[in-house]
DNA sequence: CAACATACGGAACCTTGTTCCGTCTGTCTA
DNA sequence: TAGACAGACGGAACAAGGTTCCGTATGTTG
């Protein structure tokens, strides 16, 4: 069946009405200007007011709060996992590299408040965003973590999972004044380059 | 004995009633158990219920969750704050006496369930118990520090808070079996000892 | 322009925190 | 022991936020 050839079957799924794909763009600028506002946790209802949509609406076009969120950072988060391979390739040390990708990595985290404590992957509601950082973040992570323990320069019994999980822990509260979230890091760093 | 005609002499304000007395332990009772079966972030119904008491008779006994976390803990703390001064007067090597105490703090920490993140400063419902750990935990965190960098052990530009905050935060999650709290705490401890 | 699939709005429901007040009960004194 | 009352009790009621659902409205297509 469905010999059709319609604007669908160039990505394999229907058209979307064009009020729709319009709502979308709407709310993605509505979820950023918020989350700027009152963080990652506000209120879908705020969202949708912002946006000028009902609550239906919000629900239709992303099913969980992570969605949304994934939908508002992925350009800076795919920025992100790029970088790792052109440090890799651009000739430093590769635990200079490390270093610099997890600068970016914590610059990326400690500009969006409460996303480093969304991250925690016992919450459901971030399931999707924990398996998109995995999925994106974590290799990249693992790719500079390899070349740095491939020649010697840091411990050998850490991974990349565990240490994305540890980095993104210590950028929880990194509002407060009185916490350092980059001191802490740089601790890590340095204890990497510990021998065992 | 003097002749104390009214208990309430000895500490200055008026004896609880007997039933708001045999409450109050069995609320306590009540939340380690729920604490223990669900987390720290157990709904208040949850542990009344379990208590066998109304709503308003938990709110009256501990008006913030973060009071009732505090009582049920509270032992517990006292004895991890006192290990401070003890470890140091036992003659071992300061850094050693920060390491031993901070492996204090973290089995404190890991084996109840959701209480790091609760730790997090930013929520005003755990203001108490922030306070509380700031006011009893930090100051023996500080004398060992202190202590380590006196010996010329560890870098100097690490604060008692700080490091106490970043601990605390590598400890959420630790449920996660692909996550290891303690391995990141220990480079957090190896960074110490590197040279500035 | 008729018909239909799609999308929309927001009322309604659920869970959890918190307050409030009518009722009940220790405790104290006469 | 009885009466009075401060103190404690239970739980209904309200607030806030997440999520679902469905009657209505509107692009899109033939």
């Amino acid at each position: 069946m469905m010999a059709d050839v319609d604007a669908q079957a160039e990505h394999g799924r229907p058209r979307k009405r064009a009020d729709a794909r319009r709502n979308e763009q709407t709310l993605l600028d509505a979820a950023a200007a918020v989350f700027v506002a009152a963080g990652v946790e506000a209120p879908v209802r705020d969202i949708a007011a912002k946006a000028g949509v009902g609550l239906g609406t919000i629900y239709r076009h992303f099913p969980t709060r992570a969605d949304l969120i994934i939908a508002v950072y992925r350009h800076q988060a795919e920025a992100c996992a790029q970088a790792g391979p052109d440090l890799l390739a651009s000739g430093i040390a590769p635990h200079l590299a490390l270093t610099r990708w997890i600068d970016l990595f914590v610059d990326f985290l400690v500009t969006k408040h409460g996303l480093a404590a969304a991250l925690q992957p016992d919450n459901p509601e971030y399931a999707p965003l924990h398996a998109y950082i995995l999925d994106r973040l974590v290799p990249a992570c693992a790719q500079l973590l390899d070349a740095a323990v491939a020649a010697g320069e840091i411990r050998s019994d850490v991974d990349a999972l565990g240490l994305m999980h540890g980095i993104g822990n210590l950028c929880i509260g990194s509002d407060d004044p009185n916490y350092d979230a980059r001191r802490m890091i740089e601790l890590v760093l340095a204890g990497l380059r510990t021998p065992r």
